[in-house]
DNA sequence: TTGGTTTGCCAACGCTTGTTGACCTGATCG
DNA sequence: CGATCAGGTCAACAAGCGTTGGCAAACCAA
């Protein structure tokens, strides 16, 4: 949209403030969601006034844009042995969450992810880096589906233990939650998939 | 809160309006979320006044209880022979929620879910009933973790097809999805738990 | 010291929200 | 026929929102 990145405060001298308006914007977007989030309550948090968070960021939108890029820790899959790399991956991301709960950048996303599909698309894109590229790399035949599949477990685990909190995902500890959930993505990763997630497979209705 | 149910308007000659913003409202809240979604949406969308939706339900969060309120379908294990009840539980979820598409309900739930603790609390109750409950019905010895674990996988699938539009997972048929998660359930379902997600087994830090 | 730039606060704008109360209307019933 | 009353509209309220522009103070180069 802008060319010029013409932002009202640049200089040397704000870079505090910024990163306390960023701070408290991520934990205030974590805690409530997009909509129930408001420039007054992060600004206030950050200790100074709303009209601060306009000349910092442009705009909410500008806010949580800049909130929301995150330095992610891709893992690589290719140093462990094909029987462990289930195991590894649950382990990779349940403690790079747990140790992520002071800057709340996962519960963050999910939360503005489900109501804001620009967010949604985000997303999308994050996972495919994280976890797609990763089995693509490792030399999977098929990153896409299984990528998806296991996506789609890891992100059940996500929401149900730092969003939901259904017990007794929520309370267990990261060894028994690794230990669980281990062997059923080591499942997606060696089964083969000869007739599973592709397009225009031959119809084989059961009903 | 209020012992009477004293609302506005109870006579037999309103129940079309009532079940018009009820329609109108599951569909605005399903699209939307709870704090997005307006009152004067839903009036509108139901073809009366704002006031009208004050004087049925009282307030917008007297509409969201009346409206989140579904008659769930509950499966039944037992006559279902061990092996086939992974696949068994996937197809009648994803069956169920690809036909109550019409009323949204599920993305209603969960996209409220995420932001609003309340809403939370009341889908572990319901899951309890729909996963937990069918499970020790047919006689697993351990529903607890075992269920939380099926619970997480199929909201995680849930998630990523109507919620986020996670590819390919979104636009797979039903029998291709079936055929994906089927075995990973049907994995929880066997699998024996002698060390898993139980509270206070011997600790073993890996680290 | 001077003068301009940066950082910040303050007060207000226009708008939308949930909510309320006064008023209309058409069916029901004595 | 006239009274009653539930169902429905209309206009307005107070509150909260994102956003804006003006103005004071701190800073830094000259």
């Amino acid at each position: 949209m802008n060319s010029g990145e013409a932002l009202g405060a640049g200089g040397p001298r704000s870079e505090p403030t910024r990163r306390a308006i960023l701070e408290a914007a991520r934990e205030a977007f974590a805690a409530r969601g997009y909509e129930q989030t408001t420039i007054r309550a992060v600004a206030a948090q950050a200790g100074i006034d709303p009209s601060m968070v306009m000349r910092y960021f442009g705009s909410k939108a500008g806010l949580f844009a800049a909130a929301s890029t995150t330095n992610l820790q891709v893992p690589d899959l290719r140093p462990v042995p094909q029987a462990k790399r289930g195991e590894f991956m649950v382990r990779h991301f349940v403690e790079r969450w747990e140790h992520s709960l002071g800057d709340d950048t996962l519960v963050f996303l999910l939360r503005t992810a489900v109501t804001n599909d620009a967010v949604a698309d985000e997303m999308q894109a994050k996972f495919d880096d994280l976890i797609k590229k990763p089995i693509a790399a490792a030399g999977h035949d098929d990153p896409g589906p299984c990528g998806a599949l296991i996506g789609a477990q890891l992100l059940g685990l996500a929401l149900c233990r730092y969003v939901l909190h259904l017990e007794p995902i929520a309370s267990a500890d990261v060894d028994t939650l690794v230990a669980d959930l281990a062997p059923a993505i080591q499942l997606h990763l060696d089964i083969p998939r000869d007739q599973l997630t592709r397009p225009g497979k031959p119809p084989a209705p059961v009903k």
